[in-house]
DNA sequence: ATACCTGCAAACTATTTGCACTTGA
DNA sequence: TCAAGTGCAAATAGTTTGCAGGTAT
């Protein structure tokens, strides 16, 4: 077992996920944190986000175009916008786990999946509307 | 609608993604390519990747780490491997698409959706294994 | 003929990392 | 004390793009 610390820096990243809840990016937790405190690199963000993700205290969306951090740690899937890149819960329960049936089929040693939607979000069907007048 | 040719470079990047069975990645469908005619270069191969692609030709499968190339074009799921990111074909039937509930949901106007399972993969277990000693 | 396409290299985005210094426990 | 953590800048990986010249139709 590793020995962690508590520092300042970690505090901030934590607040940030969980005060945003808006699906953010690395960039958006930096923008967030460096407001208040300036002196905290980006790097520093991306290492902490890392280990919180890993001792299962914020969740890592996985979605083209780069990471999305989400404080709700349940397992539920999400929908991002191939306009803007936008991240939404799909608020769709889950269908029972099927990575057993992929363990068998594949050999794989399965550890999760996720599922993530494709669409636009509403903000950017409005501006299409807009534009094809 | 746009009009295409049918250039060497595309169709050789055609070929390469239908002769490699193994959801290779950009990477490796140049490796392909280049063996059969040196000159082609790597942004050639991305945008016919992405052509092939948006033509339903061929699949993209987006992964952590970068996408892969499916010449099943067909709806399914994949795995990857968190070590070493080999991809295979999850082997899963898929339930009833629920993109209309998600788009009921969120508003998001939703376009489709991708699964994809996270696991170690046989050749990977063998080399933990032998670690393990 | 002329749009579409290509090669090449540079640019870009997201993320990681080496190193010397700081700091929490 | 001293290993874990940090800031900074440089490095990396994957992918896109501007431009000048090439080529399918």
């Amino acid at each position: 077992m590793v020995q962690r610390r508590n520092t300042r820096q970690r505090t901030l990243v934590a607040e940030a996920v969980s005060a945003l809840h808006t699906h953010p990016s690395a960039n958006d937790v930096y923008a967030y944190v460096h407001e208040r405190d300036p002196h905290v690199s980006l790097g520093t963000v991306y290492r902490n986000l890392n280990l919180l993700a890993e001792e299962g205290k914020i969740l890592e969306v996985h979605t083209p175009g780069g990471s999305h951090y989400d404080f709700r740690t349940d397992d539920h899937d999400h929908v991002v916008c191939t306009h803007c890149g936008s991240v939404a819960d799909a608020g769709v329960s889950r269908h029972r786990s099927i990575d057993d049936d992929v363990e068998v089929n594949t050999g794989y040693r399965v550890t999760g999946h996720f599922t993530v939607f494709e669409g636009v979000c509403p903000a950017c069907q409005a501006k299409q509307a807009a534009q094809a007048s």
